[in-house]
DNA sequence: TTACATGCAAATGCTTTGCAGTACT
DNA sequence: AGTACTGCAAAGCATTTGCATGTAA
């Protein structure tokens, strides 16, 4: 099966219809290894594979997939969202310097005594960001 | 000792020259209970008080009282930047549909198997936030 | 006096939206 | 055919900046 057509039936199972632009990004994000970009970064790397797509295009599909649970959001900085194909749970170093982010396998960390929530609420993710700079 | 003295001595003591401005901020911000804010909440404090203040004004004061260590930035999944008078260490919820924070005491959480760093980096702060919304 | 702070408006940077044209099922 | 997607430009929102005026030491 070639690497088009499973990207495809990825995209329609989850909802997604698979245009051509949205099977091109899938083939960035899906296929290879763990990546953390922003919109604008997707952008010069479109560009850089010769390929060009609306910014509007890219923010609409980027938030398509992290609505249906293929792409991860990521708050570092007041002002750029980044993404993660990484979906599974895991935390991260950023690093202020070179502003970009950098995994912390689970692993590493344990947490004990997880507080209790508040009456009827329930966890919908947990963000930990370990801000790191140059010594 | 006024209230008013010992703020602008505070200012001082943090390389802030003692305005007006800061010496107001600096009474809703420094004297009173553990708060979390956005600089249009302290907009809004702020003209039910009484007092007027330009948005430029409030923001560069954030700005500048954060970076002096009276205040720390906190990031969540929106678009607005939120500050936090409570400097020690400590974690958060973040309450999505309410758009606020809760603090969580520190003793509620605790980590084993901390990462290592990567070489020549200090850690500058940790950021944890515990997302939840309604059941 | 001299450097810094304020206030306004304009600029910025990232993201979203409206809408006409286009493509998928 | 009909619904949904794309691309562009314009709008939106939080935040920052430039500059003339005002204020603290």
């Amino acid at each position: 099966m070639s690497q088009k057509i499973s990207n495809i039936k990825l995209l329609k199972k989850h909802g997604l219809k698979p245009t051509s632009q949205r099977v091109f990004l899938s083939k960035i994000l899906f296929s290879g290894q763990d990546m953390h970009f922003c919109a604008d970064d997707l952008k010069k790397l479109i560009l850089k594979k010769g390929y060009k797509m609306s910014l509007a295009t890219i923010y609409n599909n980027l938030q398509h997939f992290a609505n249906a649970g293929l792409l991860q959001r990521r708050k570092v900085s007041s002002s750029k969202i980044f993404f993660d194909n990484n979906i599974s749970n895991h935390y991260h170093f950023y690093d202020e310097e070179k502003k970009l982010l950098i995994d912390i396998p689970t692993s590493s960390i344990k947490f004990s005594n997880f507080p209790k929530l508040p009456e009827n609420k329930k966890i919908t993710g947990v963000d930990l960001i370990i801000n790191i700079n140059k010594k």
